[in-house]
DNA sequence: AAATATTGGTAAAGCGCTTTCGCAAATTTG
DNA sequence: CAAATTTGCGAAAGCGCTTTACCAATATTT
């Protein structure tokens, strides 16, 4: 087969006898050109096995159809972060629809190394996708002054168009859950105080204690998300030797420990207290009682996270969004008669 | 602050005094110019806060810097497949560090749609890494005939330079394990057979089972890796009511229905029945007992595939590597005396 | 000191595409 | 049927960078 590889618009040009900027637009759907020769391109190029080149188009157009994404991995475990990979994952699908690919902003490519609004200029990227961030965010002021279209899907930038769960709202609902199950002795096990997430669950939370008198509570609170906090904490609860019926708990991890600790002292679960989490980490469905958690909608944060991201793009203004979430109900929590 | 935004390499000739010419070599540090022009160049270039375009490097050099991946997912779980996911990591690591970005290659970019090879002479990719595939993977032999730089972490394609796990030696050192621990009744619940990966565990647990004739094994097969095939192979092994006291499973996922099953039967695990598993998933090691396991080295596979490709990239020829795994240790095997 | 080699720099073409502007031919209007 | 409009197309400049080929000025060799 004598497939002529990578033909040009040149080469459209001289085999259809048309000029180049006639191609151009018989390609492109611009301009004014008859039905007629359009088609006649058109064949040309499917026979010639043509395909532009995305360099000479962007360099062109002056658009790169990119989306830079920052995902500040300080855990280590990158692409596997069960919260964070699930938002992305929502967001790479919801972009791609509407034609844009996704990079990740990286401060040394090469040799050279770069700061990320050096890397966006670079690569002339349409906007950002600031899906988490630690330390090395430093940078994302400058981003913000740039002007250069910005979506977060963590709390913590006042100044960027946020997209997060209602953490209110879960603990809002995870309380209530327990309260409406019967119970009246509920403890929260927060989640470290300098995160948003756990402040806003806990608010939730104190949210519904304030609305029945009849509920005892105690707070307790967690130096990280981690099992083994979690564990620590409830060998707290248990010392304190005034045990509640039901423990909201803010995180998922936590809970496992939670859950381990209370085994370990033959308190079981839901049979004794009954336990809640937060997050719904995939994998849990299958843990031994299966955690009854709060879930957080991941794919759809991402998704509408783009979609706010695109809106930008395309000139629109837009503000931060709080996405709803849900009660998970499986065998952790039990009523209370 | 008056910073000229995006200047460009015209205007470091006119701020300059030198050609265009002379300064793209002084930037490239190419060509001969004397290293005082170079300076002032270059201190001027700072000033001005200038940033190359991307686009018109790419085009003008015929060379993009950016590899395409191939995630094919039809788990419908995105970036948080807890095995694939971290390769990926692994590559893109490794990517990076020799000034390589990746971007994953999809199928309909907009309103167009395109083939693999289709986007690959689009975007002018150097190379493809093929993490998984599985249906639409129908276009793969065409990328290999065009002749683009392949690697692959997922075996099954012949044609491809591959990196994966040794799986034959998971089988092997996972069987030994069992032997050594005292274990002469031996199962193996092996994975679907149509996967790569399932038929080399058994060959190497078959070989060990070979080499010793006083182990009596069983082997059962799995349709798929799941933790609910796991549950109904293991109910088939206490129906035969010729226990094992030991038993490979080729999947952790399976592991962790299995030991479910066996729990609900009374049997316990590792007092009665020694259970090892495959994988190392990262959650499991918080399993109820944690689960024994072999540990496939992802991100070094990754690593490795990264190291294959952009070998090929710079013309070398490589074949096909099989990465070592290790046994981790844990809870769910016991010595037998 | 003449012949040769090296150095420092530039002009210009090329990478592949888009788009403005202009012009002739075809079509519509009054 | 002349005038005004619309249609179909092409020439050429522009996007921002690299690189070859060439030239003049130095430096090095006999």
């Amino acid at each position: 087969m004598k497939m002529k590889q990578k033909a040009n618009i040149y080469e459209l040009a001289r085999a259809s006898g048309f000029s180049v900027s006639t191609v151009s637009k018989a390609l492109n759907h611009t301009g004014r050109i008859s039905e007629a020769t359009r088609q006649k391109i058109l064949k040309i190029a499917s026979e010639l096995n043509y395909i532009p080149s995305y360099h000479a188009k962007a360099l062109s157009l002056n658009k790169s159809w990119i989306i830079g994404i920052i995902y500040s991995d300080n855990l280590g475990i990158g692409f596997s972060h069960p919260h964070f990979s699930v938002i992305l994952e929502g967001f790479k699908l919801e972009v791609e629809k509407e034609g844009y690919e996704i990079t990740f902003i990286n401060r040394n490519m090469g040799n050279r190394s770069m700061t990320y609004l050096e890397f966006c200029q670079y690569r002339q990227l349409e906007g950002v996708f600031i899906v988490n961030y630690y330390s090395l965010s430093k940078q994302v002021p400058q981003l913000i002054e740039s002007g250069i279209p910005l979506v977060s899907a963590d709390a913590g930038f006042d100044h960027i168009p946020t997209v997060t769960s209602n953490d209110v709202l879960g603990g809002v609902l995870a309380t209530q859950y327990l309260y409406n199950l019967g119970h009246r002795k509920i403890d929260h096990l927060a989640g470290p105080s300098y995160t948003i997430s756990a402040q806003h669950r806990k608010k939730g939370f104190m949210q519904v204690v304030s609305e029945h008198q009849d509920i005892i509570s105690h707070i307790y609170e967690a130096n990280n998300y981690s099992i083994e906090d979690g564990y620590q904490q409830a060998l707290k609860i248990i010392e304190s030797n005034d045990l509640p019926t039901a423990i909201f708990v803010a995180g998922d991890w936590m809970a496992l420990g939670v859950i381990q600790a209370l085994k370990e002292h033959h308190i079981s679960v839901p049979e004794d207290i009954s336990v809640i989490g937060y997050d719904d980490l995939e994998f849990l469905k299958y843990s031994q009682p299966a955690l009854t958690t709060v879930s957080q909608n991941k794919l759809e944060i991402g998704k509408r996270a783009a979609q706010y991201l695109i809106q930008q793009i395309n000139g629109e203004t837009v503000s931060s969004l709080n996405v709803d979430v849900e009660i998970i109900e499986r065998d952790t929590c039990q009523k209370r008669l």
